[in-house]
DNA sequence: GTAAAACTTAAGTTTTCACTTGACAATTGT
DNA sequence: ACAATTGTCAAGTGAAAACTTAAGTTTTAC
């Protein structure tokens, strides 16, 4: 059911961090996250066609990392910070536990 | 040009980023970050080859995300922090660019 | 009303990637 | 000594992923 603010897509963890494994769609994210920016101007700068571009877009999106939006016959991409959040849990979790077991072998040394 | 406080092992955030991109890496991640453990171990809860989860932690040490050590015939696999750093400095990164276009443009509306 | 702009979609190609197999090397236990 | 354990290496396979091409749709500009 969806709730009021709620992201409108679900985050999968998977999902963002395979977007995020490819180097043409970090650049991409890189590119929005200094502002919304259309398709074309997103492709522009970068060595492959549009239709390569959008197929990009279309697993940024569904990884929650970028929404888009059409109006007209322009469709405008920004960043969803969002995403990023599910990248710092993990990776903070990873650590949590790294310094938690470095802890026990402190306590461990002091006996 | 080499820099001062750059990291003499050279930590590539494409490697990285690359290297968390694959599922199984990032359980190998996972559990490596409970403490070190050997090959073997490492491998016996997944339901790929030896041969397979050594092709993985190629990735991941060239990554600078994962050291190891061969002492005998075992080798010994142990967590680097410090690579996660290189994740989350890019998206510290990004997330300034982004929040620094908000302010500016919340300093826009207030006028 | 027609042409250009800005995508969209589907199908095909090429490349990358994860994984296996099987042979081999080094170390350790008996 | 020899057998088992632990890992290494190279080559091959199959599937996923990145990218292209080409044809189609919708919107906007003239």
């Amino acid at each position: 059911m969806p709730h009021r603010n709620m992201p409108h897509r679900k985050v999968n963890i998977d999902h963002v961090f395979h977007a995020l494994g490819d180097p043409t769609r970090r650049a991409l994210v890189e590119r929005l996250s200094q502002g919304p920016i259309t398709v074309s101007q997103l492709a522009a700068p970068l060595a492959i066609t549009l239709a390569a571009v959008v197929q990009h877009l279309q697993i940024l999106e569904k990884s929650g990392l970028v929404r888009t939006e059409k109006v007209g016959r322009v469709r405008t991409c920004r960043m969803e910070a969002d995403g990023f959040s599910q990248v710092e849990q993990w990776i903070d979790d990873r650590r949590a536990t790294w310094e938690c077991r470095l802890d026990r072998l402190g306590d461990l040394l002091e006996e």
